[in-house]
DNA sequence: AGGAACATACTACCACGTAGGTTTTTCTTC
DNA sequence: GAAGAAAAACCTACGTGGTAGTATGTTCCT
């Protein structure tokens, strides 16, 4: 039974066919984060799998739902990992904006073969031509601005509180998140000092620059 | 007389062959940066030059040289704008660092179609694929590390000099780096209110979040 | 027995780079 | 300055290989 991306939760899947097409979505995500969506075929995704394409064309309708299920998935991830944080008003908003992009970054480095191509609106561009792809970009988009939203909010309230400075709000944000999300250029698992408490040494590291390039 | 990426520099070219070998590299600049390099074709590229691909093959001997080219032009460029700001020992570190990323976000934005897809590994690793890349790719990374250098002095001079807070010195790069390089997923040329003062603005806010995330 | 899951073979199209041809420009000779 | 030759610049057609997606067949699971 096929599927555009982002189908998983209007059609109640059994739990054989979700862990199928979520080990193809892993796959995917690998291979994608090696060589980018137009670089990359579905056979080399099969090769991953150690199966054949029609394998993924029974799970998936085209490789662009492939691609846009990968960036879902990890919107709903990122969503689950800076949500909590956001919604701790009892910290002050220094604090809080830490605390997020501690968990950001800390999920960028856990799921980097999630984060990394599928952030490129380019990319997501060149899935998304072809038909009946609107409704799933628009899911993708709403998602986008929930995720920027929850880093505008914070600093908005910071700025309200005297906690942040008086500056373009978008452009703090901007730069936060591109602090961010540049790690998936220079960060890779595979280095050999990599390890849990690295991981939380950068993204403490990373946080600490984000805040202080914001705070009053 | 055909040429791989770089070789300006080391063949001697007319004004016409060097003009003509010129307005390639800024469509393939504009093309590729539309569509990423394995998604954008030759006949693209032409298409922008109203013309056909044996023209561009005459000046450059493969497509990932063309996309070599575009970046190698990019580095000089950006060199050729943190460069003096580098320089400036005169100043103060945090003063130094803050003309550095100003040049750097204003080059960025100036030079947007040239700053584009080549800042991804995934991209210069799928265009420096085939032979006879390697000596082009040891300049690429040479200049890299050049241009990196130029800030992890400043910042290491500014760590010495307790202008700056002793921190690891390669990661608050990264993330300086990371502010200004993820502009080109958001910055665009074509927005209503782009402007020399929009751009100006938009460069000081950028240095102003960097510079204090680094400062003492 | 029937449907799901997956493999195989195929179609249609696209793209890189080349070879050969044509046109334009440059150079040499008178 | 003109004429002719040579080289450069560019165009067209082609060969080769690759890829997305489909149709059909086979195997496995319910």
């Amino acid at each position: 039974m096929r599927q555009g991306a982002a189908s998983d939760s209007d059609r109640e899947l059994r739990p054989k066919q979700k862990a199928s097409a979520r080990e193809i979505l892993d796959a995917a995500a690998t291979a994608f984060s090696e060589r980018g969506y137009a670089a990359t075929s579905i056979d080399d995704v099969a090769d991953v799998l150690g199966c054949t394409k029609g394998r993924i064309y029974h799970y998936y309708r085209t490789k662009g739902d492939l691609f846009i299920g990968i960036h879902h998935q990890a919107l709903e991830w990122a969503l689950e990992a800076v949500g909590p944080p956001a919604e701790r008003v009892d910290l002050d908003p220094a604090e809080r904006l830490r605390q997020m992009v501690h968990q950001h970054a800390l999920h960028l480095m856990n799921r980097s073969s999630y984060m990394g191509p599928a952030q490129y609106q380019i990319e997501m561009n060149l899935a998304s031509e072809g038909r009946n792809k609107e409704a799933q970009m628009q899911k993708i988009l709403s998602m986008r601005r929930q995720f920027e939203d929850l880093y505008v909010t914070v600093v908005k309230e910071g700025v309200a509180a005297k906690a942040f400075r008086d500056a373009d709000v978008n452009l703090l944000v901007k730069a936060v998140l591109g602090a961010v999300n540049w790690m998936h250029a220079w960060f890779s698992p595979t280095e050999p000092k990599d390890s849990p408490a690295e991981r939380e040494r950068i993204a403490a590291e990373i946080a600490e620059f984000a805040v202080r390039g914001v705070v009053a």
